[in-house]
DNA sequence: TTCCAGGGGTAGA
DNA sequence: TCTACCCATGGA
């Protein structure tokens, strides 16, 4: 058990319902708290949990407990690992000056929403994007869960596949197992790159935004929604991720209720900058 | 049966 | 750069 600061901009429930993650494996939230089945670098698996001190959700620390074959030694990994997916070391001050001098956004501040649940590596979160591309959301979580059963077992369930994993697989074995369509060849080419393009450095502060999407959208199959979701993910918020989610929440708030043309999206949100693409998504977010 | 989903690749202009 | 067409899958 070990506790994590997280500063007092911080609430544990907007990060956990930021987007879909949190209904996919190998994360499961049952109301309280936020569990993960996670693969250590030297193969153990272990289940990471996760919740807000007491009972509210404006806490400044985390109680964070392992469950599985762990060793004080791993205190650091795990902590390292709930960083990255809380994104607890994200600055939103400069997102939250923006939307007050911009006015509308009252909400966001006040849910102090802004940070995105991610997984621990740049890999899966990089899948996951790749099988929500045409196809409904329901779909997305049956080929995630179908792919699951590649990743090695625990007693707490699958890890999360690595990607040597998926690239010993052939192509069609992959594809009919997780039923991915077209989408297999895809996932499977992008396996093979993986190791080789380091995506796990992607998530450095060191590469710039273009950089990026220009490594993203060279893969086949990640395009102009899949680089600026991705991208999202690693902090970087210029790009604006265009999807039917996307649409429909700006005709409903900004558009008298009609599809906009991505022409329209751009003309929209091109005014707040670096951080446009994390306002798309605050009005994706946004309830009634 | 047809349409289409948290789109993207490709050929042809 | 822009358009038309194609792509597996499965719920509506």
């Amino acid at each position: 058990m070990q506790r994590l600061l997280t500063g007092p901009d911080f609430n544990f429930e907007a990060v956990i319902h930021s987007h879909g993650w949190v209904q996919m494996p190998p994360f499961h939230y049952d109301g309280q708290r936020l569990t993960r089945v996670h693969q250590l670098p030297d193969g153990r698996i272990i289940r990471i949990i996760v919740q807000p001190t007491g009972n509210t959700s404006r806490e400044s620390f985390l109680l964070v407990d392992a469950e599985g074959p762990v060793f004080p030694t791993d205190s650091a990994e795990i902590a390292t690992a709930v960083e990255r997916i809380l994104a607890l070391r994200w600055d939103m001050a400069a997102f939250y000056d923006l939307l007050r001098a911009e006015g509308g956004y009252d909400w966001v501040m006040e849910a102090r929403a802004g940070r995105l649940l991610r997984a621990p590596t740049v890999w899966e979160d990089m899948v996951k994007t790749l099988l929500t591309t045409n196809t409904t959301w329901m779909q997305t979580k049956a080929m995630v869960n179908r792919l699951m059963t590649l990743g090695d077992e625990s007693p707490f369930g699958h890890a999360f596949p690595r990607p040597e994993q998926i690239a010993a697989l052939d192509v069609e074995t992959l594809t009919a197992h997780v039923k991915a369509g077209y989408r297999g060849v895809y996932l499977h080419a992008f396996a093979q790159q993986a190791a080789d393009l380091n995506i796990e450095r992607w998530i450095s502060d060191e590469i710039d935004s273009e950089t990026l999407y220009k490594n993203i959208t060279a893969l086949k199959g990640f395009g102009d929604y899949a680089a600026a979701s991705i991208l999202r993910l690693l902090n970087h918020h210029d790009r604006l991720s265009i999807d039917t989610v996307a649409r429909a929440a700006f005709a409903q708030w900004h558009n008298n209720g009609e599809t906009p043309t991505d022409a329209q999206l751009h003309a929209h949100y091109d005014r707040y900058g670096a951080w446009r693409g994390l306002v798309l998504w605050m009005d994706v977010l946004r309830e009634g």
